[in-house]
DNA sequence: GAGTCGCAGATTTTT
DNA sequence: TCTGCGACTC
């Protein structure tokens, strides 16, 4: 046996906790201090969670622990960053090197490193969901071309399942089974298609975003010595937002964990909403059995919200069954009651809100410390007219992402193919936009790229045999554009010779907007301007979870309500928050009913949204709706679960209805339009968001 | 095999 | 309101 010196690492310093001191409380302190070693926060809603992480990550950092020593893991990229500046201001210099963001970004560019490992090159493409539904019909239809078998489940039902087996680290039949239980005799076939959307991922050099963290996982497992390395490196690693974490995710974090093992994790299990895609409370249960040294922190106060709206959140989450009870005290003064309003029908209830905002901005409230959320993106159509009528601009985020829309995709398999050659499912995008190339030629073509080193040498490539007639002027114009872009190297060019060279001719042939289409390219261009090259860029805009308008710059108090489905708001806060479309089959979700801990689940979810507010909660319905037949609607089971005097129930009026819905009593529209126009008539509908809402953005 | 047209169907939540 | 699929024609 050789002998081994182990280093003696150098003291960390001693600091002055003042600052800490005064910006925290005593059980926060205790985490600050005494994090050491595994320990987990549980904590309800408010209670300084992630305040108290931030704070930690500044503390180690000031008693002398290097940047690159430190791994946070947050629940969205923005978070990272929101809690990066933080840390930034607390220590006054930003701090290089400290790996912080979502296990996704993470695992991206840990990969990167490590690519040769897990059978990747380094230049590897990141698919989104699209992509991988498409790949998954592709591997279907390559399986079940002559119509072997009866039915096969559809490329969505598919992905799904596979991404939850994935991520449960199930067997795809049990995942079947308990997603979509209807499928679950197909379960062999759906392995094989599974094994087949695999192999094409990898002869595509391409990963989804489950490879991300199962390539990840595997370098981990497979690779004692990265293991090794990467968890000695990572003197110190935190998690916040724990309890969405799914199985594959704790076994990461578990792998990560060096012999010091300093790993904080952070969560409630009352906030836990993510299931649909594997996260699971499991990792916080288990957590001191994995851990049997753990150390358990409770934060008991809520910095928040009033005493009324704690209230009715800890008065409905107390109905779930399954959860750790949490002493939760408010200390902000009490303030006003949550409203309970049911409206006639959806626009009214829009035209409520719509009221109120303008009332309240009136009042000295500013835009950007009220939000509106909503379980499900349609129940916010309404409310979006209402809206943009009343001049008032918001931020949305929820539903489809900028990046997502066709057009923007369409940029983007370009600038995949640039980055990467062998992204069959770019390939396969691009060839499908030229005339008389459809899925059968493009396919052959798409496997034929598979040898293909450069883009530059696309025209080399031996197609001739492949082609028929109608696809040869189509193969001609694709093939001279690629070769071209292949010589690019800065995304924005990529992007402008793409569009110069024929793709606006081929908006205007296949859409009636594509003037709004033709725009929102040239912002994703202008975007594109401040990129340092297209790998990042492209990671940038496979990760990032950016919506709609970006809100102006940070420090200018935002002149923006923010629209947001609950999910979206997660652990964001506003001094105003309406919760929207709250009836039986809106809120919770009709289909919850039926899964099992369904409910539960809305109920948790229900929780995120009333405890995301500061000091006015409002509460909205409507009596009647649904989109294609109008019926008499419940309202959601969980008003009922509020105590009858801890709210205040309004009744909504109309003032004049003659012009449809215009807002009650004193609220006059006319003031807010006047102050917002800038001669532009009010939009007939709203505009689809652009991606930046001005220059300044950048 | 490409492309168009019409219809049914369905609309959670996301990295 | 939109979109994805299948049938149909060229
Ligand atoms: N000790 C404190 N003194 C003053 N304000 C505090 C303190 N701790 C937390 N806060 C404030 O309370 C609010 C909630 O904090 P934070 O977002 O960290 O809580 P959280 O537990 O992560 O919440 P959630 O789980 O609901 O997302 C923030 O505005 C934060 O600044």
């Amino acid at each position: 046996m050789p002998k081994t010196y182990r280093i003696d690492e150098a003291p960390l310093r001693e600091v002055d906790t003042e600052k800490y001191r005064k910006a925290l409380n005593g059980e926060q302190l205790d985490v600050l201090l005494h994090g050491d070693g595994p320990c987990l926060v549980l904590a309800g809603a408010g209670s300084g969670k992630t305040r108290t992480v931030t704070y930690r990550v500044a503390y180690l950092l000031e008693r002398g622990v290097a940047t690159s020593d430190i791994l946070l893991l947050t629940f969205t990229n923005k978070a990272a960053k929101e809690m990066t500046d933080r840390v930034t201001d607390l220590v006054g210099t930003f701090p290089k090197g400290l790996v912080a963001g979502t296990f996704h970004a993470v695992g991206n560019r840990f990969l990167r490193i490590h690519a040769g490992k897990v059978g990747l090159q380094p230049n590897f493409t990141i698919l989104d969901q699209e992509d991988g539904r498409d790949l998954m019909k592709l591997a279907a239809k390559d399986l079940f071309v002559d119509g072997t078998a009866k039915r096969v489940p559809s490329a969505s039902v598919l992905s799904d399942a596979l991404s939850f087996s994935r991520n449960t680290r199930r067997p795809i039949q049990e995942a079947l089974d308990m997603k979509y239980p209807a499928w679950e005799p197909f379960a062999a076939q759906a392995e094989d298609i599974a094994r087949v959307y695999r192999d094409k991922k990898r002869i595509a050099n391409a990963v989804d975003f489950d490879d991300l963290l199962e390539l990840w996982l595997e370098l981990l497992t497979a690779h004692p010595a990265v293991q090794e390395s990467l968890s000695r490196q990572f003197k110190y690693v935190l998690v916040d937002e724990y309890q969405d974490t799914n199985t594959l995710q704790g076994l990461i974090v578990d792998k990560m964990v060096g012999p010091t093992k300093n790993l904080l994790v952070v969560g409630d299990d009352a906030q836990s909403i993510y299931a649909f895609r594997g996260a699971t409370i499991e990792n916080i249960l288990s957590f001191p059995d994995r851990y049997p040294k753990a150390k358990t922190f409770r934060l008991v106060t809520n910095y928040r919200s009033t005493p009324e709206i704690l209230r009715v959140a800890n008065d409905v989450i107390a109905n779930n069954t399954r959860q750790f009870p949490k002493e939760l005290k408010a200390v902000k003064k009490p303030f006003a009651k949550p409203v309970v309003a049911p409206a006639a029908n959806a626009d009214e209830e829009a035209a409520f809100i719509g009221s109120m905002v303008a009332a309240l901005e009136r009042e000295g409230v500013p835009l950007g410390q009220m939000c509106v959320l909503f379980r499900a993106t349609h129940h916010s159509r309404a409310l979006e007219f209402e809206l943009m009528r009343r001049g008032i601009s918001y931020d949305y985020r929820g539903g489809m992402k900028f990046f997502e829309r066709g057009h923007i995709k369409d940029m983007v398999a370009f600038l995949k193919l640039v980055q990467n050659p062998r992204d069959q499912i770019a390939w396969m995008r691009i060839l499908g936009m030229f005339a008389g190339i459809g899925p059968a030629t493009a396919g052959r073509i798409a496997d034929r790229t598979t040898q293909l080193e450069s883009l530059s040498l696309v025209r080399a490539m031996p197609v001739e045999d492949l082609l028929t007639p109608k696809s040869r002027v189509g193969w001609e114009d694709v093939s001279a554009i690629l070769r071209d872009l292949g010589k690019e190297t800065k995304p924005s060019e990529i992007i402008r010779a793409v569009i110069k060279g024929g793709y606006s001719d081929h908006l205007e042939q296949e859409h009636e907007n594509w003037r709004d289409r033709l725009e929102d390219l040239e912002q994703f261009a202008t975007f594109a301007e401040k990129a340092k090259d297209v790998e990042s860029f492209l990671t940038d805009i496979s990760l990032k979870e950016d919506y709609g308008a970006k809100r102006g710059k940070e420090d200018e108090q935002g002149d923006r309500i923010v629209l947001s489905t609950v999910h979206q708001s997660k652990g964001l806060e506003w001094d105003v928050v309406f919760v929207m479309h709250l009836t039986d089959q809106g809120f919770p979700h009709p289909r919850a009913y039926e899964e099992e801990n369904g409910i539960e689940e809305e109920r948790r979810l229900f929780y995120v949204a009333v405890t995301r507010a500061r000091r006015q909660l409002l509460l909205t319905y409507p009596v009647v709706a649904g989109y294609d037949k109008l019926t008499v609607m419940q309202p959601s089971p969980f008003l009922g679960e509020m105590d009858e005097d801890a709210v205040e129930r309004m009744t909504i009026e109309r003032g004049s209805t003659l012009d449809g819905a215009d807002d009650a009593s004193d609220a006059d529209a006319d003031e807010t339009i006047e102050r917002d126009a800038n001669g532009d008539p009010v939009p007939a509908k709203p505009k689809k968001r652009g991606f930046l809402s001005d220059v300044s953005d950048l």
